[in-house]
DNA sequence: AGATTATACTAAGGTAGGCTTAATATATGC
DNA sequence: GCATATATTAAGCCTACCTTAGTATAATCT
């Protein structure tokens, strides 16, 4: 059994997320973009799928329905999403993306890759690329979001 | 500019440290080790160098000293570790380990393998191990922790 | 038709993991 | 002496969730 320590797995993911989130923050505030890193997810889950249901959202997204309706709540007070009804069951509602919103995956996207391209500074492709491979079957391993067949990828 | 989705750098580590978070509080109870995963975070980081400063710590473990103090108070009071003074400063203070502290580590590092077994889970050794070279750098690029020299290591 | 389950939401409150400003007492270094 | 360092207290804040409880409405199943 190795030592417990800062470089033990799991303290690393978490030392890695949490200084991501501190410099995208940075990165967003720099370029204008009004929503926290929690909200941007909740964007780009949407973008990936306009139109989705809230209860769909939620599993996507691995957490409760009521805590996607209270990040809906604040996206939509801000105008970037708008909630509509659902055609086929009128108990759901289907999140959409408005103009306003579509216009922050941009922005939102390049803070992204900013940090990512400032976190990745010096590691060679090939860990690069095996680091994405792992990190996807992780994220599939720990379970969660059922992702819709790929549709062509990621970064 | 590849479209913004789940599977983009930032949120796919967001997503993987959540739910490593989830997995490791979910073992830690198992095992029932009394602390919160960053409770968990901080002893191992006392493990890493007993005795060390509180600043050092917070150094460290890249945040603030008084939040370190906040999570020292809690892990004080639960027995695991003491402060005592610095012979060299007085102002300062040393924290090690209790023997209560000390024999938390066995079963904490014990739940993390169990995560991280989990999460690893048909990833290629190689795969593996670039991932963990990757994170490395990562964190370093990200900046923070100033580590001791590399003392034997890892995972 | 009635029972059960599903969808979104409101209300309320909580935990965890930090952060910040302000200030204090004491100690160290120049 | 003055500036800086160390740990701490006080207070309040933010983010990112979670939970129980309940409601109105709708869909599904028996």
């Amino acid at each position: 059994m190795p030592p417990l320590g800062p470089d033990t797995f799991g303290f690393l993911i978490t030392d890695i997320a949490r200084l991501l989130r501190r410099n995208f923050e940075r990165e967003i505030e720099r370029a204008g973009v009004p929503v926290t890193p929690a909200e941007a997810r909740v964007l780009a889950h949407i973008a990936r799928c306009d139109g989705i249901r809230q209860t769909v959202l939620a599993d996507r997204m691995g957490m409760s329905p009521m805590s996607v309706t209270s990040f809906l709540d604040s996206l939509e007070a801000a105008g970037m999403i708008t909630r509509g009804p659902d055609p086929q069951d009128r108990r759901a509602k289907r999140v959409t993306l408005t103009d306003t919103g579509t216009a922050l995956l941009t922005p939102i996207a390049q803070a992204g890759q900013k940090v990512r391209a400032t976190a990745m500074a010096g590691v060679a492709p090939s860990d690069q690329d095996a680091f994405h491979r792992a990190a996807l079957a992780l994220r599939d391993n720990l379970g969660s979001t059922s992702q819709p067949p790929a549709e062509g990828s990621s970064k």
